[in-house]
Formats: structure tokens, sequence, C-alpha cells
DNA sequence: GCAAGATACATAGAAGTCGAGGTATGTCGT
DNA sequence: ACGACATACCTCGACTTCTATGTATCTTGC
């Protein structure tokens, strides 16, 4: 996750290490900050990797700066990343926010509407946190409130991404609509209780 | 947040190892699987640290297996990292989910409703997922539709646990409404318009 | 002019995790 | 009778990550 990140930060914009490092505490951090011990580290295998630059600058601000940026190769593994992601990167909503952040850097709508469509499937397949032999249990199955909150999140967070997923994947698709389909829609109108389907019938 | 995970579920019953896997798997599986060569040898820290037992039974249904059973200090243990979480289990949603699963072990609601104003203090703490400079950048900043995505779904899942958070919360204090305030109220309601409150800033 | 804090990078050691492989038993279909 | 598959556990090496610590520069407050 932290290499897609720094990959997808460097394609914005040139940056030195700490900078990018307030870049990744703002996209993933406030959950799960990253240590010096990792990134520094990590910016040494990706430059010997090949896939970034590192350039010595003697201290104009502070200390000397290593600023970064990506090599070719480094680019070409971005998209390679971002068109054909591990499934982690698809189940796992830390990593899958990280593709969503990025996901604009790959060109080809048809790549996009792919990608979408993996998390659209894994969303569609029936799930549950807990299960009694081979029954799904659901909310109503709990008599405390802490499992029936893990499931109603669970279950609000999945509606609403599959909405926007449709959504998305719609006007992703040739002459589905504009490029940019969700520009005036304010956040709130996707809670609306009219515009929910009824037809989630998955555990989480 | 495996460790949680497993004096969590042998908190309920006891297991053989290859059940609780199965728990875990359903529980967090689904994002993050885990993998054999992770549990086994936990399972072997925990017992060397006098959490669990092991007892061997001879092939029953297949293998031997190895019954899973906590101990006092394993179940002291499980109180204690549900009372006293580290700030990570309040701020990874998976962590958290992890939490809310076994909080009900915990049987006091004040020490209960501690825990749930901690996640309820850093839902309500300003965040963004990218800056300009100091200025935090909304959906409305973007052009691209998946960092749009990012924020609808993040500001969704915020506003539900945050309805979720003060109605239980609510219910938790002496006095405060019944034992079970959520028995009877159907997910969904959570998610009506006229009840998502409207006064929520926070960027994410 | 001096301490505190932010900027900026680095390394070492401890610990956890994964992937790949291995062993063995029981069940089910053909 | 036999192979495929699920059950059930185990170990090793490679890799990643964290924590703690260290170094050095520049800015800001007092």
């Amino acid at each position: 996750m932290l290499e897609l990140a720094v990959l997808g930060f460097l394609h914005d914009a040139q940056l030195h290490g700490y900078e990018l490092r307030r870049h990744i505490a703002a996209l993933t951090g406030h959950v799960r900050p990253i240590a010096d011990g990792t990134l520094y580290p990590l910016l040494k295998r990706m430059e010997a990797a090949g896939l970034l630059r590192r350039e010595l600058q003697p201290g104009q601000i502070a200390a000397p700066r290593h600023m970064l940026s990506l090599t070719t190769a480094g680019r070409r593994e971005l998209l390679r990343r971002l068109r054909e992601p591990d499934e982690l990167f698809i189940t796992d909503e830390n990593r899958w926010f990280t593709m969503l952040a990025f996901l604009r850097h790959l060109d080809d709508p048809a790549q996009q509407a792919a990608v979408l469509r993996r998390r659209l499937h894994f969303l569609t397949q029936p799930a549950s946190f807990f299960w009694d032999g081979d029954r799904p249990l659901r909310a109503a199955d709990f008599d405390d409130p802490f499992r029936q909150g893990l499931f109603t999140i669970a279950t609000a967070t999945t509606r609403t991404e599959l909405r926007w997923l449709r959504e998305t994947l719609a006007s992703l698709e040739p002459g589905g609509g504009t490029r940019q389909p969700r520009q005036d829609a304010a956040a709130g109108e996707l809670l609306s209780a009219r515009s929910i389907e009824e037809d989630l019938q998955r555990g989480r």
C-alpha cells in the first residue's frame, strides 16, 4: 500500500521525503501513521529498484533534502499496479482507498471501469462477520448493541459504495454520460432514503 | 488485532485452531486473510505467555486437534485490551471493528461508553485526505470521480457511525434508556435522510 | 543568545507476517 | 480401489514494519 501511495503522489509532483511523509499521513496516516523507519528504507529500496530518483539538494530550508521523482519505470509500475491490483487492494478498505486516490492516473476509462467492477464483484459476494454453522448471522440476531453497530455501519458503507460504483461505472462506459458524473451531486444526496437500493441481500 | 480476535472468540467458546481460523476469516478474513504460518505460531506464543491452554484431543474427526481455551490471565488480558485499547484500535477501521465485535465482554456500561467516546472524539476531529497547503480539499475540489467517490463513501460512513455512536452512548448512560437500545430498530432506519445529522463539518 | 521545536534523514534490533512447503487423517464420488 | 478434497497442524526463510535512537539544520519565542 505504501509503495502505491509513494508512486501515486510522486506522479503528481516532485516531493522530498518529509513532504511525501505528510501527504501519506493525510491519506492514510490518521488511521495508521507511518514511521520514519518504514518510509526511508522503502525509498532506498525503490531507488535501488529503479522506480525513483533521489537527488540531493543542499539545505535551502533546513537539513539537506532528497528531492524525489519517478523514473519512467516508476511511472510504468504505477500504471501496472493500478491496472492489475492484487486482490488485497480490492478487498482491504485502506488499500482500496489508496487505489481510488490515484485511479485517475490510469488514462483508459475501460481499464478504470474494470477495476471498479472487481470491487463491485467483491462487495456483492455474500459475506457475514459471524456464522452459526452455515447460517450467516444478521444484525437482528444479536442482542448486544456493539455487534449490531458493526452490522449497521458496514451495511451503510456497502450500500453507499455500491450506489457510487454503479453510477460511476455507467458514466465510464462508452457513451454512458458525461466524463465527470458526480461533479454537482451533493454527497448527502447519496444518503437519501429514497435513493437507496432495496435489493441488497448482502450480510455486511 | 489478531490477538484480540483470538482472545475474543475463545472467551465465547472453546475452539480448536482450524475452527478459530474460520471464525477469524469470517470477521476480518474477506479483507485480509490470515495465513497458517501466522496463526499457529501466534497460538504457541500466547500459550507460552499463559493466555491460553492447548489440550491435545486425539483425532475424532480428522487429524488430532488442539482444543483451545482461555486461562484466567487470558480473560483478564482480553478485558484489559477492551478497556484500554491502543490508539490504533480506535483509528484503524479493521481494528475498531474487532473491538466492536467483542466490546460486550466488557461488562461495565461506563467502560464501554468510555471506549465509544474515544472513537467519537476521533471521528469528530477535523481530517481530510488531501490538502492544498493548509486548506483541506473537499469532494467538490476534485474533478476526477474516484477521489469524489473516496470522499462520498468516507463521509457517508462517518455520518452513519456518528449517529450510531451518539444513540448508543445515550442508551449506555445511567438511566439513559433500555439496556439494549437497538434491539428492534431496523438497520435501514439509520439511513433515512430525515434522521441524518446536518451538523457534520468533518472533511472525511 | 539560547532553548524548544520543526525540518530532514538515517540505522539497528526486535518482532510480526507471509508464502511455500511438509505431514497426516478422514470423507466422498466414481 | 483410488484420487481429490477437506481437516488439522507445523516449520522455515524472506521480507516488512515498528520502536528507539542518533545526527544535523533552521526558525521562533522569550
